[in-house]
Order: structure tokens, then sequence, then C-alpha cells
DNA sequence: CTGAAAGCGCTAACAA
DNA sequence: TTGTTAGCGCTTTCAG
């Protein structure tokens, strides 16, 4: 690979640039450039405007070796692409604002064996905290993250044991809230349609949850349909299609996501089914998309920019009794039965 | 803030740890750990079972600082959670996927300030290489870009002149063409609905070549629908009742994104609109989203995986001419009349 | 308020 | 194949 050489190829400036510019010291230098207080007006003018003139951009590398503080945050989460993530992101970002910590995203595509090397390529930056979805990771994965010395966060889920802390919700209470919450209106004949990712521990417990609810009340799901790959509209519709092809009795659908829930809503509408007098629906996540449908598609909502502002809070270390680690945060999430429940 | 202290707050590991377990120099088990040749297989075993039993991660400040070099790839982009930007960093990991090389993101949430913010931030820590989304920045962004010493690659907009390299698609020609497969369908009284975000300087451009198109035909935007903040089916739906209420003798509704737009066709559909004999409508992007739906919405497909392919390709030096500065190039979208232009 | 010296943890370059 | 030496560019510490 042959060197990049743009026209003024320069070597990067430093300290001792805008020293030498300014004839101010580096060491007071460094220390506008950091808006430290004890300098004078004249001098941090001085070196403000040969930075400035020069276009300096400090070498956060060598400031990071030299005061060992990374002013970084590592967020892992399954996929940037699955509309449930940007939300945390955002819940994360806005509770970074102001403290000087800075988020960087990696993404593991629900891959236990991606999600340590992404881990163990963040770590490898000392950040200042870590933030990861899910409670299950190899075991590598786990000591690494025990070992880091730096506060972590596991978000999204708390039906196991934390690293150092969490902030999430039960999938397993989700499930079964959502099934009695089903069962309360009648329906009987139930068929659960979801992805087949063996990594995907969330969905996998909020499906126990259901289950173990219907066992419960002496039901048993009547039917299953499980897909590969990502959630979409169309691949909802497919799944209902094949689902209702081989069991046309079902009185209910519930969906392991938004997504595919809204895919099959549609395609209940289209198809001129009476939802939810012949047919009930729900997925879960809560994703703003729903409002924009016909009938607003039951759900649970997973209050995911809470999640995100709340694991970010612990990082950052603003909490209520100074402690920043050992916390376990278990937000209440809301069964919200819309129009494809009836009653 | 208090310290963090978790039960056994150990100081990180050094090379120095890993070398007086192993009993090897420090120097050769930076060699071992960097996967070099040049090794001998006993020494390299005793260090990799010594890093591995201590669960040593490596410190790539330190390392990058010595080294001069940074597997980072910076990657600034509008928005996480507009679901464009997901598939352009698809193609940006998969070109970057086997070259060594790391993409970071940020956000700028469409504001220059916020944009010029996130490269100073990215650019201190000295990646290999930048990819940009846009051609407009702020004067002080653009010449830290250009003074960096490493590629830039603008993505998305062609309309305008790059700092370095630039992929991406005219929204110009594609607003244009848009326009003139409308007309060519007989619609008259054409209607436009898009945001007013003054930084989205793409979504501007689309709107000016479709303009201009009209213009050239003799015909004008009979209406025009604005918006403030995030996309979504919802503001679709509302800003297509909104239009339509005004401006009912409307025959085209052209939106400047696919979201609004489906929100706009599911808003005709459960009216009883005839689409697309009575009211055509058309987005932009290409979105799986589209697939779902019951008639396919007309979009121009962006490129996105390919912009991210080819820019991430620039990048990482895999050119066909072995030159990585300086590089047009103009990718072709293509108007897709799905179900809701006639003819 | 300002400056001088030492060193953060690693790797380049050279020597053995 | 392995070890030694000298920094990378900044910040910490301490002296002025």
């Amino acid at each position: 690979m042959p060197p990049y050489l743009p026209p003024e190829a320069q070597r990067p400036l430093t300290l001792r640039d805008v020293s030498e510019a300014s004839g101010v010291s580096e060491m007071t230098v460094s220390r506008v450039l950091r808006n430290r207080a004890d300098v004078s007006p004249a001098t941090r003018d001085k070196v403000l405007s040969a930075a400035k003139a020069l276009g300096y951009v400090p070498n956060k590398i060598a400031g990071a070796l030299a005061s060992q503080r990374v002013n970084l945050v590592g967020v892992v989460i399954p996929s940037l692409s699955n509309m449930v993530f940007p939300e945390v992101l955002g819940g994360i970002s806005s509770a970074l604002e102001d403290s000087g910590l800075q988020p960087v995203f990696g993404a593991t595509e629900y891959k236990a064996a991606q999600e340590e090397n992404v881990i163990y390529e963040m770590l490898s930056w000392r950040p200042t905290g870590m933030i990861v979805a899910g409670l299950e990771h190899t075991e590598a994965a786990t000591a690494m993250l025990a070992n880091a010395g730096i506060p972590v966060v596991e978000i999204m889920d708390i039906d196991g044991d934390p690293i150092d802390s969490m902030v999430g919700i039960s999938h397993r209470r989700a499930g079964r809230e959502m099934a009695e919450a089903i069962m309360a209106a009648g329906y009987r004949r139930i068929g659960f349609l979801g992805s087949k990712m063996p990594d995907d521990h969330r969905a996998r417990k909020r499906l126990e949850g259901f289950t173990e609810a219907l066992t419960a009340a002496g039901l048993d799901l009547a039917a299953t349909e499980h897909y590969a790959g990502g959630s979409s509209l169309a691949k909802g519709r497919e799944m209902t299609a094949a689902i209702l092809s081989r069991a046309p009795d079902l009185d209910f659908l519930y969906y392991s996501n938004d997504m595919i829930g809204a895919g099959g809503l549609l395609y209940c509408l289209d198809e001129g089914l009476d939802v939810p007098g012949q047919i009930g629906l729900a997925g879960f996540n809560g994703l703003e998309l729903l409002d924009g449908l016909r009938l607003r598609l039951a759900t649970t909502d997973a209050c995911r920019h809470e999640i995100g502002l709340r694991a970010a809070e612990i990082v950052a270390g603003k909490t209520d009794d100074g402690v920043i680690g050992g916390k376990r945060i278990e937000l209440q999430p809301r069964v919200e039965k819309g129009d494809t429940i009836r009653g």
C-alpha cells in the first residue's frame, strides 16, 4: 500500500509548534488548551490565537497515555440496523452530554464470538467505562470486563447476574404479562412468531415467560413460526401468511418484535381479517413506527431511552449515593394493548 | 466524583507483567502479541499462555503513540436513528473487515457546529482516515480535514467539490429524474413534502433538481408542506392530510424521504384514494421498509451500501491504481416507479 | 502564574 | 531469534 501523500502533506502539529509560534512554554500551552484556570488572560490569548491560526488539533493519544485518563465509554450492542438500539444510544448520549465523556459504539450482530472481540478491542483503548447489552457473554469476555477495573453496566436485561451493574427490564416477566393480557381478553389458540438466533437471549427469555404463563393457565402454544436473518415488515407478512395457512384457526399471534408484528398487522388488514375480533396481535419494543399504522399494534414498551440514560449516569458517576459500581436497576415495562387486543 | 473501586481493583496489566510471568523480554512479548513471524514457536507459546492466564489486554494508546499508527477510521454521519445510515455503515464495515481497520461512528444531528466538533474530537485520536457524509462543512472543519494528512472521503453527495475524495450520487439529478418520470406519467399538479432542516443539503439539492425540471417543462410546484424534527410514518400521514386539505386537487405527492412517503401512502390507502390513478406518490432512498407495504412506493435508490463500501475501500487503499487520494466516484441512482406512479 | 524534568506503556531501530 | 536503547507527545509533579 503506497503512502498517502496529499498535496501539502505535513507532519501533524504538536504542542511544541504552538509553543514556538506563541512564544509560550509547552507546559503553559498545555494548560491553556486544557482550560485550566491558572493562566493569565494575556498568555491565554496568545496561545489560543496561535493554536487557531495553525489549525492545531491536540493529540489525545499522547494526552491519554500521560494522564492515564480516556474520555471514552465503550457501548456494545447487537446491531445498529435494528431500530431498537438508536433509542438506547440516544439515552446514553444525552446522559453523557455534559460529562466530558464520549460514547463509542460497536456492534456484535448477535454473535458471542464477535462480542468478545469487540469488547477486547474496546478495552484495549482503556475506556472510562463500558456499557454492554445483555448478561450473557463468553467466559473470556466476562473475565476481561470484570478485571478491567472500570465501571461495567450491562443493559436491557435483568434476568441474571451482572458483572458489576445492570439496568433493564425482565424479559421473562414481559413475556408472562403479555400472555396474561392476551388470555384475559379471551384468546385461546395462540401462535408465536420469532427469530431463531441462538444468541438472542432476550427474545428467548420473553418466549420462556410467555409459555410459562400459558402453561400455568393450562394452555400451550398452538403453533410457532421461525425465521433467520433480520426483521422487516416483509418478513412479518410472509411469516404471518405461512403460520395462518398451516394453522388457520389461530386467534392470536405473538411476535418477538414490533417490526415483524407490524408486517403481520398490515398483512391481516390487507386480507380483510377482523382485528382484533377474529384475530389479535402483539409485538414487543414500543417502536415509534407503530404510531403510523391504521391500528396501533399491542406491544410492550421496553424503556429503551431510559435504560440508556440510567446506564450512562452510572458510568458518569451521577448516582444518588455517590458510589459508582454494583447498581441493579429494574425498570417496569408496560403492556400497551393498543387496538389489536380486544377489550 | 468518588473513585471507582471494584472489589479487586488492580492496576491494568502491562507488557512487563507478561514479560515477568513468562520469563521473556518485553520486546519479544510485544512481537508475539503483534503476531510477528520472527519468534520461535516455543517462546511464542510461553508468552501466549502467560498472557492468557493473566488476562492481559494490550494498551493501544501506548502502542499507537509509539508506532504512530492507529487502526481507526472516523465515520461522521448525520444520525444513527435515520434508517438511511445503518446500511452505509454496513458497507463500510464489510469493506474494512479484513483490513485491520476499525470504524468509529459519530453523529451530527444535521448540525454544522456539531459536525465540526465531532470531526475535531475524532481527528484528535489521529485516525488512519475519515469518511464524512456530505460536502458542506464549516470552514474550520474543512481546514482540519484538509490538513490532517490522511485520506478523507466525503460520501452520499457529489454535487460540489471534495476536500480529497468523494463517493455518492447527484441528488440534483435524482430530483430531476424523478420529476421527469412523474411528468412523463401525466401528473401535473404536484406537491412536495419535506423537512425544513437548513443543514440537510442533500434534501435541498433534490428539491432544487426537482423544481428545475418542473420549470423546464413549464410547471410549478402546486403546494409544499414542511415539518420539523425526525421523520416517521405518523409525520407522513399527518403532513399528507394537511397538504391534501389545503390543496385537494393535487395529483402527485413527492416526499423528501421514504419514511414520510410510506406514511403518506398508508394514509392515502386508508382514505380509499385511488393510487396511482387519482394520485401518485414517490419518496427517496429505497428503504427496505417499502417492501412490506401493500403497494410499493416509487422511490430513488440511493446506493447506500455501495457508497459505504467504495468509500471504505478508498480509505483502506484497495483501489485500482494504488493511489489513495483524489477519487471522485459517481454512482447512478435508479428511479423505481413501484406501484405508485401509473404507467 | 510559569517552567523544567520525568515518565505514561509501548514499538522502531539497531545491536548482539 | 532475542535484547537494548531511545523516544512517541503529552501531562504530572515539583520548583521557581
